[in-house]
DNA sequence: TCTATAGTTTACGTTAACGTCAACTTTTTG
DNA sequence: CAAAAAGTTGACGTTAACGTAAACTATAGA
């Protein structure tokens, strides 16, 4: 266990440059520990670059993939406050993904539309 | 019917700047007319930009969402091979779709798992 | 021990998607 | 008809997210 990473490892693990790893190092998502001067990626690291990557999947800054990732960051504080604060931002976040599904349904109907139309007209063709 | 819009408008509905209006016409998204030297839109423009906006929102390039709306554009060829290439345009498309949903989804499960915590502590706090 | 191999830090370059003037022209309206 | 409002074309600036090349360093295997 405790499985650690080289950086060209994990760049090829998850199909990115290690130019990329570094620079999310730079924007504070990543913090690999060192030995020396070299970089070693602990299992937290790995997570936080798979969500990181979903994140960018979906559409969010990297600064965004950051803030969301520090929240849901098991170090979750006792501070009423603060908790609020993390519902409301996870009420935000949970809205703006619900659009994100209308759209991609939207999407989805006005594909099948085209593609019906498509292959009518092959259909055509073939005959 | 034929409605029209000018530039402020079609900016003001959208709420996006009228230079970004101007430059989704430089990338060959838009193409308004011109009364004189004044852009005017019509409404497949604006159901043009509504659709670039859609894309967007999922993460799309802007020279994405040029290639796929053209695509679905209703000026569809009858050449098999077009029509063939369409259909597995849209398949890839679909597929990326499909994705997106999948990584929502998580996201989502993650987001509930957080906020239970979240207002379990708070019960805690108020208690 | 010598040389690949892996890794590091600067630091400048690039692309996308506009923002932001500046300097005019055109149109609308009181 | 004069002034405000709306619109136009450059053209340079900016931010995000790396790419890329240079110039070293450290380490591991033959």
């Amino acid at each position: 266990m405790n499985q650690t990473y080289s950086i060209n490892t994990l760049s090829r693990d998850f199909e990115i440059t290690p130019r990329a790893l570094r620079f999310y190092e730079d924007k504070g998502i990543l913090s690999p520990e060192r030995r020396g001067t070299t970089r070693i990626y602990s299992e937290r690291d790995r997570t936080r670059l798979k969500l990181t990557l979903r994140g960018k999947r979906l559409g969010l800054k990297l600064e965004e993939c950051r803030e969301i990732i520090d929240m849901y960051d098991p170090s979750q504080s006792d501070d009423s406050l603060q908790l609020l604060r993390l519902c409301e931002k996870i009420r935000e976040h949970r809205a703006s993904l619900l659009t994100k599904i209308k759209d991609i349904e939207e999407t989805m109907r006005a594909m099948d539309d085209v593609e019906g139309k498509c292959l009518g007209k092959l259909l055509k063709n073939a005959a």
